[in-house]
RNA sequence: GGCCCAGUGGCUCAGUUGGUUAGAGCGCCGCCCUGUCACGGCGGAGGUCGAGAGUUCGAGUCUCUUCUGGGUCGCCA
């Protein structure tokens, strides 16, 4: 038994009544209703207690404290007459004999109302994370996340993965993101890195033997928030099997996370396994996007050789992309507004027409497409046009074309009814992402996604690009990412454990072997001496508990996050430190200009 | 870094075409109330309208600059 209290908030029932008890929390509410009687309410993690007061001396020590103090209470269990259904403590009372206090609040106005705390600033709720964290609303999600981080946990265990913690003062890596520096006081002029990932370690240890690794690991990255994005640190469910190739993979996931989901998801309807799986270039035509939201029934149409011709002068030599959306009610202003949040969000305008209760084309780019009866039937045959369709069109490269439709997908998926099943979790692969690219700045072959990745085909198709056989573009990796509701909760690959491989990979972006070994120096030469074929994945696990929560913001799963600026303003980081320090660190700031 | 939105008592917000003493709800303080549970009733305190400049007889309101916060694009192998 607890020196401060023998039952929490939460556990005193109808059963109890008569017996002597001692609870403690933080003093919520006191509602005084006349004379002498007084219900405090009690409320620590577990739940909330209701304290009546009905003496003078208790009513005296509880009217000097204000709300949010800590008390103890030692009194008796009480039936209640009039009992509270909404609180699992509803049917009892405690009738003090001794209050005391444990930590008195010291103000008298809080900067918040604690179970009204979602709807403060953002800002004051960070400042004020210790009292936004007492609103159950909040605290629950962070509860959450510990279930879901322990379930997976377990999960991966008895999935006969090894949880082994990898280091956080690493070398900077060459490729990917901005690394977070940590100056090396013993090595002036030299830095250590927070790893962006745990990859090189977690790869080196299948080199190591080790078969099976997994880690809750913690990942730096100095890039700009969204809303999807905690900027700094995040974590992953990071996992990496030897001996495996995808399906492996595939088979661990689709054990692993269902459940979890099932379990502890907002919503009731979780894909079935195994996940669908879409090549990359298929998911950028048809929903416009690498990160389909399965749970929207739109598809984007290619229609440029249909309207290519209709004399509208964005379309001329463009490729022109169309989204059908039937039994579409949205009113005109709300299209515009539509068209609008469309054209900020993919950076490029889009176009629509709709068919109005006659199935006649009307309304927007609609007088282009009339002029032409013929075009009428082709455009109503290819896009299966119905009375009441909207159809939004976006026009420009095949890259801004797409990328337009699929905001479109999206938006107007949340916005028109019936085309969205929003209570579920739809999950998929895309698969077949190519090895290369042509980089926008450089104009030159560049890798498309990570050069850990095996190409599929292996040595033979590099080769072959190389003798100028095969268009290098064409080249698709072994690599895979993890969708859910049109959020990217992971990359994955078949990673390249062959040296030779590797070299050759890099000599087509016109890189060396001096550079495979000057940007991942231990783990080419680990794999130099006999590496297994090995393959991995690292699902975000924000990201998943933000789905599980159905929160839209990921700070809401995070106990201690960072605001837009990675600032951790309860914290006051970052801060300014002292000259001694950066002495020893033999840093020497720029001067304010 | 670009674009969009917001900033008015402790909190959330209203404030019309620029107009005289800037309002409401919650919170806080005081009084009343013996069964409340979002308790209720009466009264009260509390505001450099984010900051600076400008237009004007007059600015919370219009213009410019700037700061802060959020969203979004770039970025995130």
């Amino acid at each position: 038994m607890s020196q401060y209290r023998t039952h929490t908030c939460g556990e005193l029932r109808k059963e109890n009544a008569g017996q002597t008890v001692t609870i403690a929390g933080w003093m919520e509410n006191v509602r005084e209703v006349g004379g002498s009687l007084a219900f405090v309410v009690l409320r620590d993690f577990y739940g909330i207690t209701q304290v009546v007061v009905e003496t003078e001396e208790m009513m005296a020590a509880v009217k000097a404290l204000n709300k949010e103090s800590t008390i103890s209470v030692t009194g008796v269990v009480r039936e209640r007459s009039n009992v509270n259904t909404k609180i699992p403590t509803g049917e009892i009372e405690v009738v003090p004999q001794e209050i005391s206090v444990l930590g008195r609040c010291r103000h008298q106005e809080l900067p918040f109302e604690i179970n009204h705390s979602r709807n403060a600033d953002e800002a004051l709720r960070l400042k004020y994370r210790y009292l936004d964290l007492r609103n159950p609303a909040v605290k629950d999600n962070i509860i959450l996340r510990c279930n879901v981080v322990s379930a997976l946990r377990n999960a991966m265990t008895e999935q006969g993965f090894l949880e082994i913690t990898t280091p956080i003062l690493t070398a900077s890596s060459p490729e990917g993101a901005r690394d977070y520096l940590v100056p090396a006081r013993k090595h002036p002029g030299k830095f250590y890195a927070l790893p962006q990932a745990p990859q090189q370690f977690k790869q080196i240890l299948m080199a190591s033997g080790f078969d099976r690794y997994f880690q809750i690991a913690p990942c730096f990255r100095d890039e700009d928030a969204r809303g999807d994005r905690s900027p700094g640190e995040f974590y992953q469910l990071d996992m990496e099997m030897a001996f495996a190739a995808k399906e492996d993979v595939f088979a661990v996931i689709e054990t692993v996370l269902p459940p979890v989901f099932a379990k502890y998801g907002a919503y009731d309807k979780t894909s079935q396994t195994p996940f669908v799986r879409i090549p990359y270039a298929q998911a950028m035509e048809e929903y416009g996007s690498d990160k389909p939201d399965l749970r929207i029934d739109l598809r984007v149409i290619d229609v440029t050789e249909l309207l290519g011709d209709i004399g509208f002068g964005p379309f001329d030599g463009n490729v022109i992309k169309a989204v059908p959306v039937s039994d579409c009610k949205l009113t005109r202003k709300a299209i515009d507004q539509i068209c609008a949040d469309i054209e900020v969000q993919a950076g490029s305008k889009v176009y629509w027409f709709k068919t109005d209760e006659s199935g006649a084309i009307a309304g927007g780019i609609a007088k282009f497409i009339n002029a032409d009866a013929g075009k009428v039937a082709a455009v109503t045959d290819k896009l299966g046009l119905k009375p009441n369709t909207l159809v939004i069109l976006s026009a420009g490269k095949l890259g801004m074309a797409q990328k337009a439709a699929g905001v479109a997908v999206r938006k107007l998926g949340e916005a028109c009814e019936g085309h969205m099943d929003k209570e579920r979790y739809e999950f998929c692969w895309v698969v077949d992402f190519p090895m290369y690219e042509i980089g926008e700045e450089s104009g030159e072959l560049e890798f498309c996604h990570n050069p850990f990745s095996m190409p599929a085909g292996g040595l033979d198709v590099l080769l072959k690009a190389e003798r100028g056989e095969i268009d290098p573009l064409e080249i698709l990796a072994d690599q895979y990412d993890l969708v859910c509701n049109g959020i990217e909760l992971s990359s994955g690959a078949v990673r390249n454990h062959d040296p030779e491989i590797m070299i050759k990979a890099f000599e087509l972006v016109g890189l060396g072997e001096d550079e495979v070994k000057a940007k991942f120096p231990a783990m080419y030469t680990a794999f130099t001496y006999g590496a297994p074929p090995h393959a991995g994945i690292a699902p975000g696990i924000d990201r998943m508990v933000m789905l599980l929560s159905g929160e839209e913001s990921i700070r809401e799963v995070i106990a201690f996050p960072m605001n837009k600026n990675a600032q951790d303003i309860m914290m006051g980081a970052p801060s300014e430190v002292e000259q001694k320090q950066l002495d020893e660190l033999n840093i020497c700031l720029k001067a304010k200009e």
